[in-house]
This record gives structure tokens, sequence and C-alpha cells, in this order.
DNA sequence: AGTCATGAGTGACTTAGTCACGGCCGTATT
DNA sequence: AATACGGCCGTGACTAAGTCACTCATGACT
């Protein structure tokens, strides 16, 4: 989750709204704009607006006391963050933190604004609740897999997942992919030396090439 | 999460909601019991009812490859499930399986008397958002535990929490723990043995009674 | 008293997280 | 150009914890 995802063109609210509340939100809404990097949400402060992500991406996660930290999951752009809206649907403090991956520009609404649409408009309820249940759904299966899988299935899919075809290049550093996975980097970096021996990736200073995507999802060390 | 909860005398709807929901609640309602170990929900299930637990606990987990389980949340009298709630908000099959942990008494709806009801009143979506942000949050809680804290620490926390004073007794197995804590058996046996040999616990066949919880909660193996 | 199933103990081995380094590379500094 | 520095990575030694293949113990039921 460490690299660029490509903006939208232009924010096209894409969630089969009714007209009516699309000119509401055009209307009402406030750009935000993040630096890569900025914090978006602090864990156990107050949430009092509601933010749609035109382009970039919030990177959402918890820190251990070591300081190690796990990625929950990410928002791209046409999103809305599950936690911003449990915290506003529920009054209920952030449970987690969450940072702009890239740099991110958001459109924002005030929270009442946001209660009155999710009460009034049976689309922007399917809307929220679509990303809640998936995002939530996720997070179930992230338990699973921190609990039971094994870190070097754990690496392979997340290599997949993130780079897709052959020879694309992730830019990223050993200790951001630990940050993701909830690993430490020393990890990291012995299994992609083993996945390097292999011929299934190849390794430069911050720069991860995946050579046999086909392969790295079945190696089985 | 293997003992008893004690049973609710008589359900009192305790939400804070207005009388006319109140009655329609209690019009509408169909009363459904599980048995302990009955199935509740199955993963990748389709969910058409929404359940107001009465008595007993449920056991909201997933299973891992190798047939290992970890307990994501109960729900305890007068509560409500959040993957219930999530797959009738967004109509998407459930994420993870379900159990009634002792006998279970709850009060069953149609979908889509509980989507007219959350649409309806502010009250009835403060009850279940409350309910559901609480969760979210504790698996949140509960991804940084698995991924960062350790074994000893996590069962000495277990048994604090569910055993509570000096000298009560977790009629439980080894078993049931390692599958709430999402760890294995043996793991549970030789970190309650080393309990046992510093005093914390003492330990007998499917019991296990807590000597010191104060002690528990600060040990460091 | 013997059978049987469930629950628990054990040792050997593997995987992964921790700690403490030391080295490398790219950029900035003088 | 030489130096200094900081971010990134490699490594070895150690500990924690999951896996496997057992055996043993307990208590309920014939």
């Amino acid at each position: 989750m460490c690299a660029a995802l490509k903006p939208a063109a232009e924010f096209p609210f894409p969630m089969g709204l009714p007209p009516a509340l699309v000119s509401q939100l055009r209307e009402h809404g406030r750009t935000a704009r993040l630096a890569a990097g900025d914090m978006y949400l602090r864990e156990h402060a107050a949430v009092e607006t509601f933010a749609l992500v035109r382009s970039g991406a919030l990177r959402v996660f918890k820190t251990g006391e070591s300081g190690r930290e796990i990625t929950l999951y990410g928002v791209g752009p046409g999103e809305c963050c599950t936690v911003n809206v449990l915290c506003l649907l529920s009054g209920r403090p952030s449970p987690a933190a969450a940072t702009a991956e890239t740099d991110v520009e958001a459109i924002v609404y005030p929270r009442s604004l946001f209660l009155r649409w999710m009460a009034d408009h049976e689309a922007m309820r399917a809307f929220v609740f679509g990303i809640l249940a998936d995002k939530v759904g996720d997070m179930m299966t992230l338990i699973e897999e921190v609990a039971f899988q094994r870190m070097d299935r754990r690496l392979a899919a997340y290599l997949v997942e993130r780079g897709g075809a052959a020879g694309s290049v992730l830019e990223c550093t050993h200790e951001t992919v630990a940050a993701d996975l909830g690993t430490a980097r020393e990890v990291v970096s012995r299994l992609l030396k083993t996945f390097e021996q292999r011929g299934l990736v190849s390794l430069a200073r911050g720069r991860i090439r995946i050579v046999d995507p086909a392969a790295l999802q079945h190696a089985t060390l």
C-alpha cells in the first residue's frame, strides 16, 4: 500500500446517487488536501467530518506498544473511510489512526449533513454500508491471516496483489512492507531474499520487481 | 468465552427506544432458540433476519485452513450481532461463522422490518451503530493484539477478563481457550503450566482456577 | 473391572520476532 | 574531492510460539 494510486481525473460521485443528492454533495463539499505522510485520523480522537476521497489513498492502521504497525485497510478514490463513518454514526472516538499514503484530495462535509443524508437517502445508505461491510469483512479475513497464515505466504500474496503483472516494480522499502503486514523489517528482508534466490522477485534499494507472480502465489518455502 | 452468561430474567428492550417502536418490537418478534453448539451463521451464507439476543451468548469466529479457530467477538444478552447487522444493511453474505456458545434465546425479525426501523428511528440507529462501532473497534484491537502481543500476555489477560476475582473457576478446556485466542492447544497447555508453577492459577481437567489475578496481569514470563 | 473418549503433557523440530550489530549507498557539506 | 550522514539493507544469535507425533490421565459407561 505504499505505491501511488492514480488520481481520478474528475470526481464522478459514481455511486448511483439520485441527482438531488448529487447536487447537494457538489454544493456543500469543502475540498481538503493532505500531503503524503500527513496524519488524517488520530487514535482516540473525536471525528466531526465526513470525507470522501477524490484522489490518492489513505492508510488506516494500528500501532503496537513496540512501535510496530499493521495496516487495517486502505481507502482509495471514490471511497470513504470505515472508521470515519462508524465514528460519525456512533459518536465514538476513533479506534485507529490513519495517514495519507500519497497526496490526497478529499471532499469534506459536516457531520450533521452526513447524518441527514444517511437518514433520508436509501442510495446513500447502500453506498456507505456497502463499503462498510466490505472493509469489515476484509478485517475479519485479516485477523484470520495474521493468526493462521505463515509469513511467506502473506508476503507473497501481498506482492502479487500490489504488484500485479510480471515485470512490474514496487517502489517501497522493506520497512513499509513490514508495516503493512504487521511484521518486522528483518523478517521481510529474509523472506524477500529467499524469493530472490528462487527467481521469484529481483531486489534493489527501495525497489521490488515481480518476476514470476504465478510461482509466488504457490511458493511453499 | 466458553462459560455460560447468566440469562437476563426478562428481556427489557433496554436501549432507550421510543415506546411506539418497543411495542412494534414486541408485536413482530418471533422467538428462536438455539442449543449450545448450534450453528447460527455460516460463512458465505445469505442473511435474511435480524436477531436480538435475549439470553445466552453467541460466538463469532473465523476458521483457518488448518481448522484452527479464532473468536472475533461475542454477542451477549441485549445485543445484536455485528455481522448480522452488516449483512442486512449491505446485502452481502456473511464474512464469518457464528455458533451458540450456550443455550440461546433470541427474538427474530424479517429483514424488511429491520431496515424500516433503521430508516425511521434515530434511537434504533443509535443503538445498532453503537454496538457496531464497539465491535469493530474491538476487532481492530484484536488485530493489533494478534499481530504484536505475546501469547503469555494475551492468555493472562483473557483469564483475568473471563475469570474475574481471585478464586473463581473457569469451566473450559485448553482446547476452547486456544480456539478463542487463535492459537494451538499445546501452547495454551504449556503457558498454563508455567502460570501454575508460579502460583497464578491452579489446574484440573476441564477447569482453571484463577488464584492471583493481579499478578497474572503483570506476569512477564 | 475393563473400555473408551476426551483432555492434557511432552520432546523434537520449524517458523518468526528480537536484538545488536555492521555495511552500503546516495545526497549533502565543506 | 573527501567527508559526513542518514536511510536502507544483511546477518548471526537468541527466544517465542506453532507443528507433529506421540503417550499418559481421567472419568464416564458398560
